[in-house]
DNA sequence: TTTCATGGGACGTCGTTCGTCGCATACGGC
DNA sequence: GCCGTATGCGACGAACGACGTCCCATGAAA
């Protein structure tokens, strides 16, 4: 065939990685096959390989862009509201954020890189972005803390926001719809920091 | 070749879920292929579909062995000690079981059924059953409280939990590594409780 | 004319199905 | 009680249509 250039290298990548994060909102990454997005976007499947070194690698292109998504939403809701705010704030924007799409939120949890393989850097730091946004929101209610304990209790609400949005999405341990989620994620939030301030 | 019968039906299985939690011990779910079981047990592929009715038939028989491995470790931590003692030990025992064998763990939240199947009543039986123990672990800590209040906190101190190992475990969201754990999980369940006793 | 994006065949893998084979057993005749 | 045959059924393994990935001849763009 030869050179076709309907279509630029940065439109065809686009055109991959949208094809792709379709299918994986519709079916899980169960769904996603490099001949099928080969089919939808009217290449064939060699052709991806020109534009990603392998499947992996288009994987974890779209789970960067659902961080940078996250943190997005993130930064909207911290301009303003006081730290307790702020923190209930966040738990709602991730409930909010993931539940629009859970099967592609899913695909951060779904996935794993061939034994031995490593997240590469830029990865690691879109997450420890995340991380900071949580620490700041809640530093300021506990201004006599060390940064590790900053940062450990960040940890946990994160995790704890986590874990309630993941099995209530994967409907498994008898916890309560998608849509019960909201509650338990604030019941978190309000009681674990309740927790803290006489804990000290 | 015939009726080779050097197993009984009985055994035959077990030889199968055994090569099968093996496999997915070592390298996860992406390990297990009926072709690698099958060749592991000295049988061929298709000699499996006499036994299960297909992977998923047996992943979810292991997933199940899986809930009640855990279900004994939490009934071997409830029977002394405070409410809270209690607490603190069901969370405890969620992390030592699970981080024993995390592949293996990972497993129930790494395989999904295909779209529009449900999982069997005997599999939410015993996630409930799992429920069911924090719920009965924490009850006397709260005795003015209605009976979906002590719902809520169970499912929210379990997920809260599930989220921390998760997380760690995967390594992702800049938790710190899985020994660093214990005391996220220690400090979650002290500090809700806390605040769980002070708000109300 | 040179370059190089592209198509598409090839390889080895997978889950699953199914016709076939032959062992273990049950039964018949003696 | 024994032997030979018939039957049932467990196991095999080829076959099918998928999959990821590689590779290179091709032919359009530069």
């Amino acid at each position: 065939m030869g050179r076709r250039s309907s279509h630029t290298a940065e439109e065809l990548r686009e055109l991959i990685l949208d094809a792709s994060t379709m299918l994986i909102s519709e079916g899980g990454l169960a769904s996603l096959s490099a001949r099928e997005v080969a089919r939808r976007i009217g290449y064939s499947p060699g052709t991806l390989y020109n534009v990603f070194e392998n499947l992996d690698d288009l994987i974890l292109t779209i789970e960067g862009r659902l961080i940078d998504g996250l943190a997005a939403e993130l930064d909207q809701v911290l301009s303003i509201g006081s730290p307790k705010e702020k923190a209930l704030a966040l738990g709602r924007a991730y409930i909010k954020y993931t539940s629009e799409k859970p099967k592609l939120w899913n695909l951060l949890f779904e996935h794993h890189l061939p034994a031995g393989r490593e997240v590469p850097t830029w990865y690691q730091q879109k997450i420890d972005g995340i991380m900071e946004r949580v620490e700041s929101a809640i530093a300021p209610m506990m201004p006599d803390s060390k940064p590790e304990v900053i940062k450990r209790t960040a940890q946990v609400l994160w995790a704890g926001v986590h874990g309630i949005t993941s099995l209530a999405t994967a409907d498994k341990l008898s916890i309560a719809k998608s849509e019960g989620a909201g509650p338990l994620v604030d019941n978190l939030i309000i009681t674990y920091l309740a927790g803290l301030k006489q804990g000290s």
